[in-house]
DNA sequence: CACTATACGGAACGATGATTCCGATTGTCA
DNA sequence: TGACAATCGGAATCATCGTTCCGTATAGTG
């Protein structure tokens, strides 16, 4: 129950290069990952760093880690869009515009980075990760902008998160060497938000 | 140029035992590819299969080899589907109904056999593969069934067949662990073709 | 400036998975 | 049935990738 050493405290100060190396192995993290995903190797991560293996190793105990670290912060990210969606809390005749906008958004992110899809893709599979509980607040995002749109009237009602969640992500992703977009994926997820309307 | 052997025919004919154990690899690779995709390991096919590693590189040099020809299989499968609804070949009413129960029937296999799956979103990628020209092939028949089908009127016309197809893949697609399907995917497919619809 | 705790780099290690090799087995044919 | 070529099985090998280790370098401090 009480945790033997408070883990958020830092223990001392990071000396000045390891919180310079900390804060490159990021940068790189975050552009190589969302250029290859989860399956890209460590090494790559650390050569476009300027760093040794060793060094990522001592600010992150696992691949996985570093990786949770990059996907929290998407999250986050993601998630404060969402948080302003959900205030501005239309619940008329907005709310089935503002959730396409939303999965428009959604769309958009998991499109530009793997890791992204990778994430939410194995969340499915397992919550356990330890952004479990930042998927299941999208969740319950989702769902909850849904139900509004429903209840507005606007679309179908026989769905629910995770099959919205599925549409969304099966029509964005990218698949590894894949040519630049032009449009493409969005054109397609109008598609996937033409069919959720009710039909006329 | 000319071939210096002549790959078609076979040397001489099997002995009983190789014939066999060809056999034998084949439908186990069907069935474990099927539910693994390329990803599972070539040892549990030749486990699956009764049979040594060895006597599985005797028959396919090699894991992309013994792939693609279950792939292939899958392929002609699938394009002799599609033949037969090319040739009944409604170009009025119906090539709009047909050209969704196409999609259907190619949903239900990529959601049902995650080799094709695999080997579908890979072609996207690199067509040199030697399966590339029955790719070809869907990808023409789904252009035609299309194109018909926007002729008869019934569909939204701003699309190819690499995005139809996108859009049946992804949607289709069942991440590895995933649980039973119950319909969804269906379901899902349905939402889809919706969208394809022009609006009323 | 010297000293030491911290941090660094990258070679070495371990696991996993594809592919190769070769001694043992077995079908085929006379 | 005996001989032999075809085939088999699975241990050995090679490559890739995550992770660990340890000798070296350096920021911070007095």
């Amino acid at each position: 129950m009480i945790p033997i050493v408070n883990e958020d405290a830092p223990r001392r100060p990071l000396r000045a290069d390891a919180a310079r190396n900390r804060e490159r192995i990021l940068v790189a993290a975050e552009e190589v990952f969302a250029r290859d995903g989860l399956a890209v190797p460590v090494d790559t991560v650390a050569e476009r760093a300027g760093v040794g293996v060793g060094t990522m190793y001592r600010h992150f105990p696992t691949k996985e880690a570093l990786f949770e670290a990059i996907v929290v912060h998407r999250l986050d990210e993601l998630l404060e869009l969402t948080r302003a969606d959900i205030e501005a809390g239309a619940r008329g005749d907005g709310a089935t515009d503002r959730f396409f906008a939303f999965l428009d958004r959604v769309g958009e992110q998991v499109s530009l980075k793997h890791d992204l899809f990778d994430a939410l893709g194995a969340a499915g599979v397992d919550l356990r990760s330890s952004y479990g509980d930042r998927v299941a607040e999208l969740k319950r995002a989702v769902q909850l902008l849904y139900d509004r749109a429903v209840a507005a009237g606007g679309i179908r009602s026989d769905l629910n998160a995770d099959e919205v969640m599925q549409l969304v992500m099966g029509v964005c992703h990218r698949p590894d060497g894949s040519p630049a977009d032009d449009g493409a994926t969005r054109r397609l997820l109008r598609v996937v938000c033409d069919g959720l309307r009710v039909r006329s």
